[in-house]
DNA sequence: TTGAAAGCGCTAACAG
DNA sequence: CTGTTAGCGCTTTCAA
């Protein structure tokens, strides 16, 4: 129980607490002697700065968080790692919330119990509606990730979702594929995210003049792999036929591939399928995932760089970054 | 800018701080009416306590880290999942540290430039060594986790390595496998971790009385699929031939996986696979991967137990918990 | 049951 | 270049 205060070392140096307080702080008007006088006397009683007294007093916390719906998932766990060494090397750390499933996680998240916790929050919302976002927009700067249609005034980072779903459609398309099914939106309750992946799809179905079928939007009752699965495996056994599958995301994908095996469908021959996050281990199913990629690093950075603003003073309009992505072309849907 | 202070509310309610105090905290002795009154202030105002000064004032941070190498790796996001769920239901919030391959990190980890920042740390260790472990031990509580050889008066928890490697390798005998590879331990500074799963898949082979080829140890240069499945590759390519492929972690078996296939290697045909950890992806891999599967929840609860007690004052000896594990039997290494 | 006042450990004016 | 002195916003004895 180390338990130095300032005051402890600026006795045990013979000076006062302000000059130890430079010293610790790295302020240029210290003389070289009182320095190492002061390091010393540091280094002898052990004396660690106590975090939550400079918080208070300077009014920083130097930490941010992050809220995801659950890190285990694959894309916000590599966006979590991002975020963290990005946040560590701009010197903050990073608190991690996990809103679940839950809409009342995420209005808390935005409303935060209490204040003065952290400076500022990177948030992917999941299921909270767009006028409750408004409406608990808080003291507390925050940046909106993957959101669409974000209320006035918040910032937000994202790539351009309806544009990489038409892309990734051609693709499909330019392989000859006709009859395409899309995979993986929430059968209740469709999220933004799923919304315009779905425009994306569509339009560019339809500038092909290929037939957009009803029956080939394949909803599921959760964002999962299992659900995924169900999904498309209950659509085979229905009789349905489709000689391509748009996974609304990765974990959708390797759902779809699962289901397909088990009923010896061929992919791509039969059914090409593709992703959206292109995370690591889609480059190590079987076979290997066709999918969007998020430049996560620019998406993180930006989604930092307004963050800092924000925390530093900016008051503006919300400002909205999009991300570049590309597409990933691999085994499940390889070019034409 | 909300910037109203527990005094603003106790003015505006005509009372004491104290008494406002004691109402934001649910303490016992205050008068029904007050409360109402106290309570109604704070509504008018938008009060919100200040997270900081309640933790100089208490000496309490409600925080707790977790650091890990590295979010993205599936285990250690399913383990942050976990954790964070777990904290937040026992009223903490929860800072994530990464410390990347850098042992710097994990020193950095343990003594924590500041002091005051965090409760306690649970920590999984990947470079650090022991010594250095033992040094470093600091005034904030730590458990470890993952790591067999801890140093005195530390708190541990981790599944059994040996017993667990030993089990797999003996599921790999039953399949009538003779010729056994070890996949994915680090090629220079061998961890912890690799030590004891090596030791229980040597043991076991020579317990069977199979012979513990030196050429069938496949280390790698990273802990990664890609490291591994050029490992695997390059050994196969050489002219390396078996018939199972004990892989040290989930990751590694996909690598594997992956390399056996653009071989015409089938599996579990020809070589059977084992991987470790058993993240949700292994369900969807294919084929399905056979693999050790710790009990995270008794993990992530024992962890938060040993962790609650120092927090609390605990100061006697290192305890060190054996989750529960099991072994998820699935295609890649089927049941006899 | 409620009030007044003294810290928690540090930073930041403002002097000197 | 260094010292003094107020706070930062909350909790918490100790009285009332």
């Amino acid at each position: 129980m180390a338990r130095v205060r300032l005051q402890d070392v600026a006795e045990h140096a013979g000076v006062s607490m302000k000059t130890v307080s430079n010293v610790v702080n790295d302020y240029p008007h210290v003389s070289p002697a009182t320095r190492s006088q002061v390091l010393a006397s540091i280094e002898a009683l052990g004396y660690r700065p106590n975090a939550t007294a400079r918080r208070l007093a300077t009014g920083r916390t130097g930490t941010l968080a992050l809220a995801v719906s659950d890190v285990s998932l694959p894309y916000f766990a590599e966006l979590a790692s991002t975020i963290s060494r990005l946040a560590t090397s701009r010197g903050y750390r990073l608190l991690l919330e996990q809103t679940g499933e839950s809409v009342e996680a995420e209005r808390a998240v935005l409303l935060g119990g209490e204040s003065g916790l952290v400076d500022g929050i990177i948030f992917q919302p999941s299921h909270i509606a767009l006028d409750d976002l408004a409406r608990y927009t808080t003291a507390t700067p925050v940046v909106l990730l993957g959101e669409g249609d974000a209320p006035e005034g918040v910032d937000t980072v994202m790539i351009d979702n309806t544009a990489a779903a038409r892309e990734v459609t051609e693709h499909l398309l330019r392989l000859g594929r006709r009859r395409v099914a899309f995979v993986g939106h929430e059968a209740h309750g469709l999220s933004a995210t799923s919304r315009q992946r779905l425009n994306g799809f569509e339009t560019a179905l339809r500038e092909a003049g290929a037939r957009v079928d009803p029956a080939l939007l394949l909803a599921t009752d959760a964002i999962s792999a299992e659900a995924a699965e169900r999904a498309v495996g209950a659509a085979l056994d229905g009789g349905l036929r489709f000689d391509a599958a748009f996974c609304r995301d990765d974990l959708a994908a390797l759902g779809a591939l699962s289901a397909l095996r088990r009923r010896g469908v061929r992919v791509p021959d039969d059914v090409a399928v593709t992703g959206w996050d292109d995370v690591t281990l889609t480059r190590f199913s079987n076979p290997t995932l066709t999918a969007v990629h998020p430049d996560l690093d620019h998406l993180a950075r930006s989604a930092m760089d307004l963050l800092e603003e924000r925390v530093g003073g900016y008051r503006g309009a919300g400002r909205h970054v999009v991300a570049p992505h590309s597409i990933s072309v691999r085994e499940s849907a390889p070019s034409a």
